[in-house]
DNA sequence: AAAACATATTCCGCAATAGGAATATCGTAT
DNA sequence: ATACGATATTCCTATTGCGGAATATGTTTT
């Protein structure tokens, strides 16, 4: 993969974003809403960038879509993925998403939402 | 320093053949021109655009400028370029750049050019 | 002062990108 | 079949970035 793919791919702070909260786990675009607060086409085009790159994946589960981190990512993805948790963990934005992130998960059983339901 | 303005520096081969050679130190553009093969217009101009960003410092000697790494860089700077460091190791074009980067040096005390004479 | 050298800047055209509004698509429920 | 929910795509505009040719600026040498 190549290493200026992977930077266009971060030179944005909604991907900046996105990337940061799919470290915890996947999640489909309703619930990046809702954690980012912003509109559905932004996030929507954003993850379809992002996808178009291979810095995500995604998997059709009834009418969502859930998108993840791609299961076998190069030598250079994970470590800027690595080098971007890092520094996220200093910046208010970037916490305050993590935060909430951690709570939709945390009420994921109790919906039939199924960002959870399988990891293939 | 923002994440994304380090993001966007490091999205143009061109900045992160510059960059991955200032990792071994200091270096005015004739000699950026040499070691990476490209027109003195190109060289100078991302090295304004990384310079615009904090990426690089700059000093004049003479009629040469030049370029380094700046002497304290943020944490997330220096985690970018410690990554970009790791990942360039594998890459043709990189290690090519960082072999001609090191006879460079090797001949720089036989020359008048003053890239390492300061480290100010 | 003029010439030579090192580097920066301007001007141009072109391609890529971001954001939003509106609309389309696809799957599910009634 | 229709309506609804979730998501994607198209159309638009504005901004940014890249590359190269030409030119300008500043410094040293003669």
């Amino acid at each position: 993969m190549d290493l200026v793919r992977i930077y266009e791919c971060l030179c944005d702070r909604t991907r900046l974003r996105i990337l940061n909260v799919l470290g915890q786990g996947p999640l489909c675009v309703c619930h990046f809403q809702e954690i980012l607060d912003e509109p559905q086409v932004k996030i929507s085009k954003h993850l379809a960038y992002l996808k178009a790159r291979g810095l995500v994946s995604v998997r059709r589960e009834g009418s969502w879509m859930v998108y993840r981190l791609p299961a076998k990512a190069s030598r250079e993805l994970r470590a800027n993925l690595a080098c971007l948790q890092d520094c996220a963990a200093e910046d208010p934005v970037f916490r305050r998403d993590a935060a909430r992130m951690r709570k939709v998960r945390a009420r994921l059983p109790g919906e039939n939402c199924p960002c959870e339901v399988r990891t293939c």
